[in-house]
RNA sequence: GGCCCGUUCGUCUAGUGGUUAGGACUCCAGGUUUUCAUCCUGGCAACAGGAGUUCGAUUCUCCUACGGGCUACCA
């Protein structure tokens, strides 16, 4: 284990939006820097520039601002080691592969993309494991630098051996084998000037004093390339740990970054700010997603964000993929929302109910959400829980929903009719509603359900709803009479 | 196709050379209850298959199957 300062970095490239899947290697990052007092460092590796999305960086930072994921070093932050964008280090990346061509472990390669295209499908055909047929890897240093200065377009690639083997360490899977002679000289420097990942990343986690590199497990296969550039280098390689990907639902296939549909035509989140607009806490989703691949012990499930740090560490990483399931983020997410004190789950409720065009005041909401908060799973969940109590008019229903089984109309009618009076009391407390309706019940020699479900009904316009002495106190005398009286209307035209 | 990684209830997972293989979500049943929900109790449900090593394998090794990833002048 590295005695050394611990260092990580999260390192996207803003190609599209932020996805479950890099916010839990980020997640893994974070944790793992924090519990260990090193660095977290955020670095952009924009070596793509025809995939550059503007709107990718916005999606990024808001959604590990959201997921609480603070950098110590990037973007924003500064930091000694900077800068942390990729396309302002070019010329660091210049020096370097300078350093390779001249020591002959890269050369440049001049073939154009057509040739290796065609390359690539005659080897195909032909069933050779390698695509590029290292062409330009002999061309004499003279012929390479005269045609690159002549203006000739050319790429930089590796030279790896042609034999043998080497085997590199894994934090998590332990040792690996790589046979050299199935490996490719890959294209370190594009034509258009720039690094390719394999080269930028291993020169700026390098520069950047990077401790450990947790990624994702498709980087496995790129690993004897990198552990060869240290090596070329002469640089010591960091720690690796390849992070078990995450899996669609269903277990099949690497979790979409498409947004996926339920079979009910919902729309399933899979970016950060999906999961915060479909209101999620944020401390819920980072739980939830610290368990996929990693585990405290036996039944330890809801863990704080300290308890985490505390707690994480790299051998307890599981190498197997995990599916992602949004039916137990859900209870997790339940859990937390409950868990909140009420004057916290108000102040974060509000968003969502001012974007339904809701009026409220905060006293409102305050009395209110005892009453809706064991039924929500999301906070967006507050909009479609509050509306009868925010909104007058209540939406049409079904006439039917009034009809305990077995009743008609005319008598659910007169039972409702039989509210009105009773109901006319000074002091509209719960405590009174209920004892009054209660009277009521044995008045008419009902029973209980047969009267409170059509009141019900009757002022929430559904059959599931908070318990119903509470819900009229907090709706109010002249809303609770006027919609039973809508209703006693509705059953009667 | 080649290379690499993986495989414990449907899902997330714990675990050990000898356990009634544990927990959570889902689902089911019951309780609380004026509905729904919450909450409580209980239940269903797993070591992919085949060889080997061993007194004994879910655990160690190999093979097969299956799943996944990579195979670009993308990351």
């Amino acid at each position: 284990m590295n005695t050394e300062q611990v260092r990580v970095r999260f390192a996207p490239s803003p190609t599209g939006d932020f996805h479950v899947g890099g916010a839990r290697t980020a997640l893994f990052n974070y944790l793992f820097a924090h519990h260990h007092s090193g660095k977290f460092i955020l670095r952009i590796e924009d070596t793509d520039q025809k995939r550059f999305n503007p709107d990718a960086m916005g999606w990024l930072t808001n959604g590990l601002s959201y997921l609480g994921l603070d950098w110590d070093e990037g973007p924003g932050k500064g930091g000694e080691f900077g800068p942390y964008v990729q396309s302002e280090r070019l010329n660091i990346y210049n020096e370097h592969i300078q350093i390779l061509l001249d020591k002959g472990f890269a050369y440049r390669c001049f073939c154009t993309p057509e040739r290796l295209e065609q390359v690539r499908e005659e080897h195909k055909a032909n069933k050779v494991d390698i695509g590029y047929d290292r062409h330009c890897r002999n061309l004499s240093n003279d012929e390479s630098i005269k045609r690159a200065e002549a203006g000739e377009a050319f790429t930089v690639r590796i030279k790896l051996p042609l034999d043998g083997n080497t085997t590199v360490t894994d934090a998590i899977r332990g040792d690996i084998v790589f046979d050299y002679g199935r490996l490719q000289d890959s294209v370190l420097i594009k034509a258009d000037g720039i690094p390719t990942y394999h080269f930028a990343n291993v020169v700026d986690d390098h520069l950047m004093k990077i401790s450990h590199i947790m990624r994702g497990d498709e980087w496995v296969n790129s690993l004897p390339l990198h552990m060869y550039l240290y090596q070329c280098f002469g640089w010591e390689p960091p720690i690796l740990a390849h992070l078990p990907i995450i899996l669609n639902p269903s277990g099949k296939g690497k979790m979409s970054k498409r947004a996926q549909r339920a079979p009910d035509g919902s729309e399933y989140p899979v970016f950060v700010r999906q999961f915060e607009g479909a209101g999620y806490l944020s401390d819920a989703l980072v739980n939830f997603m610290a368990l996929l691949g990693w585990s405290f012990d036996d039944k330890t499930e809801e863990m704080t964000r300290d308890e985490l740090i505390q707690r994480f560490s790299l051998d307890r990483i599981s190498s197997s993929p995990a599916a992602w399931n949004y039916e137990k983020l859900n209870a997790m997410n339940g859990d937390y929302l409950r868990q909140l004190p009420n004057e916290d789950l108000v102040s974060r409720i509000e968003p969502f109910l001012t974007s339904a065009g809701f009026d409220y005041t905060q006293d409102r909401l305050l009395k209110l959400i005892p009453l809706v908060k064991e039924r929500m799973t999301t906070l967006s969940d507050s909009v479609n829980q509050l509306d009868i109590f925010l909104v007058e008019d209540l939406k049409p229903y079904d006439v039917t929903l009034l009809l305990p089984k077995k009743t008609t109309a005319g008598e659910t009618a007169s039972l409702l009719k039989a509210v009105h009076p009773a109901l006319e009391i000074s002091e509209f407390t719960q405590e009174k509603i209920e004892e009054m309706l209660r009277r009521l019940v044995s008045e008419l020699d009902v029973k209980a359900g047969q009267l409170f479900q059509p009141i019900r009904v009757a002022v929430c316009g559904r059959k599931a709803a908070p318990p119903l002495f509470e819900t009229l106190e907090a709706l109010g005398k002249t809303w609770s009479l006027n919609r039973i009286g809508n209703a006693i209307t509705l059953l009667e035209s």
